[in-house]
DNA sequence: GCAAATTAATGATTTATTCAAG
DNA sequence: CTTGAATAAATCATTAATTTGC
């Protein structure tokens, strides 16, 4: 896991000993670091039920987010699906140690201290949550707006986004 | 998970009722369909040895395409993903009839009329191209334009992306 | 108490799979 | 059936926690 050619990166161990509160701006870090603020916000989204959003609830996400720090589109969509995609991995996690807690006498492998449970393929415990079948759409820049009078589709899901709290959907 | 009517998808299957030819905006076809010249030119490109590329470059492909019919970024993007990713896979169904074929014992499953073979997982017959370990860099958009004096280090593949004929390496 | 070494989280990319239009 | 479009899974890579030796 930690192969560490010993890089100190650039802007690295500044704070800690200066407590100066200077944000590290210009350019420098390379990875976004959400702020609490920002986390905050979007795990109401998520919470709220938004798990793809498209590209016009991205750019008001990162509009919005941008009050507490420098933030991307991008940075927008790729949280969500690593949220999405780790909650459900670690909901997968959860209904094995609970079917193997409840049935002790299956469970032929997966020994649970090797890496996962890498099986099958996938389709393991999957049958219990998403039924739907696809939901099509996703986040691309559609902002070219040259000529093609092609219709940016939003609308639908403008209104189960209300960005500011409103309660469930 | 999904507790969420999203959007119930807008253009896919709206017109399958109504056969009212309406509601498509003045951009009819909802899916692109690449004229053969850009066919030609990516088929070009692709062989020339691109594989994934950048923004930038995908905003050049775009652009040149554009002269032959109504394209997007997005549809650049994902024709080098579907491209690659069905080269690769047609090799490995090859790799795998030859194997077949050499060695006429083995082969215990993966019967071809079923669906596919999905036995293991992957990595089954891979090691034959893909040396290089990875490239980074996506195909976003970065035209925030904004301060930040992020490098857009694409650099990498830029050589090998001529987009005019040029004679190549 | 601290900084280097390790580990755990998680942001970013790529790959595999699936859906559906033509 | 072919293939564009979209999503989910796997993987890489970097940063923050945490541990450990001094």
């Amino acid at each position: 896991m930690s192969a560490l050619p010993d890089h100190f990166s650039r802007a690295r161990n500044a704070s800690k000993l200066l407590n100066c509160t200077v944000q590290v701006p210009t350019a420098g870090t390379t990875r976004w670091n959400p702020s609490p603020e920002q986390i905050k916000v979007l795990e109401m989204l998520y919470r709220g039920g938004m798990r793809t959003p498209n590209s016009v609830q991205i750019e008001r996400i990162t509009e919005e987010l941008g009050k507490y720090g420098r933030i991307e589109g991008k940075n927008v969509f790729y949280w969500f699906q690593n949220h999405k995609a780790r909650e459900r991995q670690k909901q997968k996690r959860a209904a094995l140690l609970t079917l193997s807690t409840l049935d002790s006498s299956s469970l032929p492998a997966a020994a649970p201290g090797t890496k996962e449970g890498p099986e099958k393929k996938k389709e393991e415990t999957e049958g219990l949550t998403t039924s739907c079948k696809r939901r099509c759409k996703a986040a691309w820049g559609d902002h070219h707006g040259d000529d093609a009078a092609d219709c940016t589709d939003d609308v639908t899901t403008l209104e189960l986004f209300p960005l500011r709290p409103q309660g469930k959907a």
